[in-house]
DNA sequence: TACGATCTTCACGTTCACGTCAACTTCTTG
DNA sequence: CAAGAAGTTGACGTGAACGTGAAGATCGTA
């Protein structure tokens, strides 16, 4: 597992003691306001392994980074848009961290062979996923055309009204 | 209000008793399996004014008919599809009643400014759920072709890496 | 360095959407 | 009409996703 996705996972890691307090890096308070949750919100994710602040100070307190914001708004989209659990969210996350972490791998590999077994990888997570949006964005765009069909008829039934006073 | 709505809304009504039990009425068990949930949600909708049996028996069992059981796989569907919790939904389909109530409205009524009057509301009402329904649709729309685009630079790489082993 | 704002970790409380058990009644079928 | 299946109300239990103190440690600024 990478470093950045050892943060992520909340393990204390094998590096030396706790990840460096970047310049970007905001207190839990700001965070979840930027975020538009509580404290403990952000408390309560990183608990289950959803998102784990990049830094902390010596005394123990959480530094968020922009990019730990980002997670976490991208956690409220899944779960608000997409009406996932926080349960079913750790996966996806988890299937995002490995695809950013092949990536690297990509990268680093030498061997043809190797880069194809990456990429397999990668392909069927992003598939798995994409299925499950699929499904719900088809379903979704069938319910807007019926409420689209119900407008249009309104307005049918308003310019007929209009004609004939 | 109307008849129908009225029984939809758990409410005794002024009429002689409790409504007939038609043909098709449904046990909570059957109603329960057709839409795959428990008896207890089914009571609980109720409870909540989401969906109400049609009708009931002398001894008070409830019986539902293929409208309620409609009823149901619609709340289920806003529940799921849409994310909305049962307060929203309640919401919605108390919307889509009055809807159905314009509708037959509609057809009673004589003058064209009341017709107007009545279309007017529908169309707001319409509307409302459609901007809601549409917003999701978008972002979701967003997302999946986030994940589409990931999936072709994946087969991007992938030809590139059988054109030269 | 003092001090008030902010943070820390427990730990219990709350709301939603039901699950589950109890005690009893009603329905249906032989 | 007997009996078992299914239904009724009522009350309490439960898991998810947090809310809400309490008691104390830490941070940043004057």
């Amino acid at each position: 597992m990478s470093r950045a996705a050892a943060a992520h996972a909340g393990l204390p890691g094998a590096g030396p003691g706790p990840a460096p307090v970047g310049p970007a890096a905001l207190r839990i308070g700001e965070a979840a306001a930027l975020v538009g949750v509580s404290t403990r919100t952000l408390r309560y994710y990183q608990e289950l392994g959803l998102v784990a602040p990049s830094g902390i100070t010596r005394g123990g307190a959480r530094r968020y980074s922009e990019a730990d914001v980002a997670r976490c708004l991208r956690v409220r989209e899944l779960q608000h848009l997409m009406g996932f659990d926080l349960d079913e969210i750790r996966t996806i996350v988890h299937a995002e961290d490995r695809i950013s972490e092949l990536r690297a791998e990509w990268f680093a590999a030498q061997k043809p062979a190797r880069r194809r077994a990456i990429l397999r990888e990668a392909m069927v997570l992003n598939d798995r996923l994409q299925d499950q949006v699929h499904d719900k964005a088809v379903r979704l765009d069938a319910f807007l055309g019926e409420l689209e069909a119900k407008a249009a008829r309104y307005r049918q039934l308003s310019t007929e009204l209009d004609a004939e006073p």
